[in-house]
DNA sequence: AAATTCTGTATTGTATACAATATAGTTATC
DNA sequence: GATAACTATATTGTATACAATACAGAATTT
C-alpha cells in the first residue's frame, strides 16, 4: 500500500494532524495563514476528507480557528501563551506531584530512575536534543503514574505545545546541567515517596524552566 | 433549508458535536457504549461525514475512544474524574483569580456584578436551573477576564464536564444560599480590585462546591 | 473434536461528487 | 462617478461511493 504522508502510525487523518499541529508549533504556519484543504491534500497526496477531520482536531485545540463558508486560519500560540502555561504548569505540577508519588509502581519508578539515567548520559555527552527528549518522557511518566485523566490531558498538551521552546532552553548555559540536578531531586523524592518535598521541588523545577525560558532571546 | 438536528447554531457538525457531547455527559450513552457511525447518522439524518468530524472532536476530548476499523467506544467521565477536575480548578481559579482582577475592565465588571443581582433574585425565587445557568456566566466572565487563551480553553471545558453535577449539588440543602455568599464576596473582591483578597474566596468558593459534591449521593 | 481456512458482514477509512456560501470583480443603473 | 445588482470563482459543508479492515461463524481439514 502507498500513501502520500508517510509510514507508520496509523490513519491519515492522525498523521496528518500530527504534522500539522507539528508545522504550526514549529513556526511553519504562522498566525493568520490560511489552510486551505484542498491545497494541504494535494500537498500531501491525499483527499480533504483526513485533512478535514485533522483541521477539525486543531481547532479544538485552538490551534486554528474556522470560520464557516470562508476559511480556516492558523491562531498559533504566542509568546504569552507560554508564559501562561507554564504557570499553569507551576500550580498543576504540584497536585501531579503529590498524585503520582501517592500512586505511582515499583516498575514506573524504575522506569523513572532509568529515564534519569539516561538524562545523566546524554548530558554529559552534549546530546541536547536526546536530553529533551528524554525531558518530555519523564514528565510524561509522572502526568501517567497520576491516574488523573483530566490532569493528564491538560498537561500533556501544554508539554507538547511548549515542547519547541523547551527544547531551545535547555541550550541556555548551564540550563542543562541546572535541569539535571533539579530532576535528581525529583527522582529522590519519588524514591523516598515524600509528597511534600516532591511538590515542592517539581515546582521549583517549572519556576526555574519558565525562568529560564523568560531570560531567552524573543525568537 | 430543512435540517435534521435542529436550527440554530451553525454548521452541522457543531451541533452533532455538542449534541453528542451532551448525551454523553447527561448518561445517555453510557460508559463502554459503541458510538456507530451510520447509526448516529440516520438517527439525526444526516450523513455520515459531520457525524465523523464531532466523533474525532470528541475524541480529543478524552470523551470517546476510538478503535481502528472496529468501533468508537463511550469513556464518559467518571466520578473519580470529576473530583480530579474540582482539585484542578481549585489550584487553577487562583490564577485566573488574580489575572481577572489585574485585567478585568469596567464593562465586563459592571456585567459580572449583573449577573450577580440576577443570581440573587433567581436564587430567593427558587429557581435553582435558572441560578446554575448564571453560575456558568459567572465564571466563564471571569476566565475571559483573563484574557489567557490556555486558562480559559482549560477551564471552560472543565466547567462544562462537570455542569451536571454542579447543578445537582446547587439543590442540596442550603448550598445555593451559601453559594450566594461566596459570589457576593467574589464580586465584592474584584470591585475592590484585591487580588489576595479574590484569589483566596474564589479558591475557597470551589472547595466549598468540592465539599459539596463530595457529600452529594451517588447517582 | 480441534484447529485452520474461508467467507460474509459490519464498520470504519478514504475519495469523490455535489450543494451552499462568501467574496471579489464586473456590469448596469442612476 | 457612485452605487447596486449580477456573475464568476474559491472555499467550505454535506452526501455518497468505494476500499480496507476486523471479526464472527461456517466450512474444511487433520
Amino acid at each position: 500500500m502507498k500513501r502520500g504522508v508517510g509510514q507508520g502510525g496509523y490513519s491519515l487523518r492522525e498523521k496528518i494532524f500530527k504534522k500539522l499541529r507539528k508545522d504550526i508549533l514549529n513556526g511553519k504556519y504562522k498566525a493568520g495563514d490560511s489552510l486551505v484543504e484542498m491545497k494541504l491534500a494535494e500537498e500531501m497526496g491525499v483527499s480533504r476528507t483526513p485533512v478535514r477531520e485533522a483541521i477539525r482536531q486543531l481547532e479544538l485545540e485552538g490551534l486554528v480557528s474556522s470560520i464557516p463558508n470562508k476559511g480556516v486560519f492558523v491562531e498559533g500560540i504566542t509568546r504569552q501563551d507560554i508564559q501562561d502555561i507554564y504557570a499553569i504548569r507551576e500550580c498543576m505540577e504540584g497536585l501531579a506531584a503529590r498524585w503520582a508519588i501517592e500512586r505511582i509502581d515499583e516498575k514506573t519508578l524504575k522506569e523513572l530512575e532509568n529515564i534519569y539515567d539516561l538524562m545523566e548520559f546524554y548530558t554529559a555527552k552534549g546530546d541536547l536534543d536526546q536530553v529533551g527528549e528524554l525531558n518530555s518522557q519523564f514528565h510524561d511518566i509522572i502526568f501517567e503514574s497520576t491516574k488523573s485523566k483530566p490532569l493528564m490531558q491538560v498537561l500533556s498538551d501544554f508539554q507538547y505545545y511548549i515542547e519547541n521552546i523547551r527544547l531551545a532552553s535547555l541550550k541556555a548555559p548551564g540550563r542543562a546541567m541546572q535541569s539535571l540536578i533539579e530532576h535528581k531531586a525529583i527522582v529522590q523524592a519519588f524514591k523516598d515517596r515524600d509528597i511534600e518535598k516532591g511538590e515542592r521541588v517539581l515546582v521549583e523545577h517549572i519556576r526555574n524552566s519558565r525562568l529560564n525560558v523568560e531570560r531567552m532571546p524573543r525568537a
